[in-house]
Order: structure tokens, then sequence, then C-alpha cells
DNA sequence: CTTTCCCGTCGTCACCTAAT
DNA sequence: ATTAGGTGACGACGGGAAAG
């Protein structure tokens, strides 16, 4: 469901990855500095056996792996810290930075994929080549309308409508949109789309505007139908007017744009999870190298000894 | 077949932080 | 001070598996 309705924005970000191989000795430095920062890194076996680690290894950092519940333990106790009169100031401080609340899931991947992006300009000058995962290139969404027109969103943004019963699409009219939220793939919330006569209507993220052939224009919510995720439905809802006063208006605006912000989040953290696990990986996978490593010299200093 | 349990997902609220 | 966005917590809902 999340996959189609992120390809409703006509983007989708996923962070290039940087191979980096690495020997067994390098193994040890690389885990050191993964357990003190905040790296998201992936591991991959490579055909000949060998791993490769992708991703970008951050500087040390304070931050400290935290689960959901102790996050909400660190606001009560800074709460509490707070009121009383702490005995020593530079105490009370590295208390607050190490209850401090974790940076967001996009903050970290954000840091990553942008740094990412540095090191690989500066490797060959060459345009972002994809790692092993790649760089999801934007192709072309296609919704239908409750109404059984087929909608396209192409990479550029634009929204296209094409009449049913079209083999394909054709006779498609374009309604471009233009984001708010800035040129960032994948994380515009609101659009704005131009009405014929000029006019400029809100467009939250999980709606689009469709032109029909009389220059009217409606606005249809997006859904996944529930027996397919990669069939998407259409319902008409009301226009809604640009910076409206209406204070239900207005919630709905919020609602909408936190109903995204969830999804994002929710989607951005199991991407945490992923890399925290792939984390965990590489960590067993050095644990076991090392072990074997410590049972060889063993054996050799006991046949050298012995 | 029905009920119960578990799990995943979603929408919403409340709170916090950063930006303006 | 206000606003926007991020995220934990909560409850609702639906689907699948196990038990009756």
């Amino acid at each position: 469901m999340e996959e189609v309705q992120q390809g409703s924005n006509g983007t989708e970000s996923q962070a290039a990855t940087i191979p980096t191989t690495i020997t067994t000795s390098q193994f040890s430095q690389i885990a050191q500095q993964m357990s003190l920062g905040g790296s998201a890194l992936t591991v991959v076996q490579l055909p000949g056996g060998q791993l490769q680690v992708q991703g970008v290894i951050q500087s040390a950092q304070s931050s400290v792996i935290q689960s959901p519940q102790g996050q909400s333990a660190q606001a009560q106790s800074t709460d509490s810290e707070d009121s009383q009169d702490s005995d020593s100031g530079a105490t009370a401080q590295k208390t607050r930075e190490i209850l401090a609340r974790r940076p967001s899931y996009r903050k970290i991947l954000n840091e990553l994929s942008s740094e990412e992006v540095i090191h690989i300009e500066g490797k060959d000058g060459s345009p972002a080549s994809t790692g092993a995962t790649g760089v999801t290139v934007p192709t072309t969404s296609i919704y239908q309308t409750s109404s059984g027109q087929y909608i396209t969103i192409t990479p550029n943004g634009t929204i296209q409508l094409a009449t049913s019963g079209s083999e394909g699409l054709q006779g498609l009219q374009a309604v471009t949109m233009a984001s708010s939220g800035g040129a960032q793939p994948g994380t515009t919330i609101l659009q704005y789309a131009q009405t014929p006569d000029g006019q400029q209507i809100l467009v939250p993220s999980n709606q689009v505007v469709v032109q029909g052939a009389g220059g009217e224009v409606q606005t249809y919510q997006i859904r996944t139908a529930p027996t397919s995720q990669a069939v998407v439905m259409a319902s008409p809802v009301g226009l809604s007017q640009g910076k409206s006063d209406d204070p239900t208006m207005k919630r709905e605006i919020r609602l909408a744009k936190n109903r995204e912000a969830a999804r994002e989040c929710r989607r951005k953290k199991k991407e945490y999870v992923k890399c925290l696990e792939n984390r965990v990986a590489v960590l067993e996978n050095q644990n076991k190298t090392l072990i074997e490593e410590l049972k060889t010299l063993k054996d050799l200093y006991c046949v050298k000894t012995g």
C-alpha cells in the first residue's frame, strides 16, 4: 500500500549506497565506530563470499540506541530532573545529553543519503551511481478512479487524466501540480493545483486533481484497494480552497498532513530498524570471524609450543 | 464453522523540537 | 509566540493461525 501511495508523489527516494570492500582487520574498526555512532550500514555477501559494507560510517557521537519505551521514560525523567535541585550541573547536563531525544529517522537517513551523494560525486565525478541496492528511478504511477478514469502521475509531478475504455492511456489532459514542500523527493505533503480560472487549490498529498474534458476540476482521494496492493482506488472529494479560514477545513488539512506524516514516520522507522538489523548482522559476522581467528591462532600456538 | 488470540497497519491525539 | 513537522502512545480494524 505504502509503495503505491508514495508513487502518488511521483517519486520515491531511496538512499544510494557506497560499496566499500573491507578486510577482516578493518572490521573491528568499523564495528567500533558503528557501536558509537548512529551509522546505518548494510552488509552484502558477494558471490565470492566476501562481505561488502554499504553506507556511511558517521563520526562517533553520544547517541544511544534506545527502545521507544525508553524514550517515553526519558521525557518523564527530564521533567522531574528540572524540579530537583541537582548537585552538579555537569552531571545534569550529561544526563540530559544521554536522555536527549534521538534524532528523527528522517534526519538520520537524510544525513546519510546527503553524505552518500557527496561521496559518490567525489568518487568519479559522474552522476550518482547506484550501489547494490541502487537508487530507485521515479516511474510513472497509474491510478484508477472510482469512475473508471485513469490518472497517471509522471516523474516530473504532472498529473494526467485518461478517459476510461481507452487502450492504454490516451487523450491525456495535464494538470500541473507544484509542490509546496521543496524539491525533496518523497516528502511532498501538500500540493497546489491550478484551476482553469487561475485559482490555486490546496491539495493534500493523498489526493490528486484531475481536469475533465470540459475544464472542470475534480480532486480524488487516493486509496489502495484492499484486495490488491497494485490497484489504487480514487474517490472524488470536495475541492479544498487554499488557505481556508474554516476551522473544520483547517482540521481536515492538519489531519491529512499528520496522517501522511505518520505514514512516512513509520516507513522511516522500518528503514531504521532494518539498518539496525543489518548492524546486528555485521557485528555477528565480525564476532564469528574473530572467534575463528582466535581459534586458528590458538591452534597455531599449541602446535608451535607443543 | 465459530471463536479466540496474535500481529500488523492505520488514524488520531498529544507532546516535543526546530524553524520562522 | 506561533507554526509545522516528527514521533510515541493508544485504540480500532482486519487477516491469519490455532483451538474448540
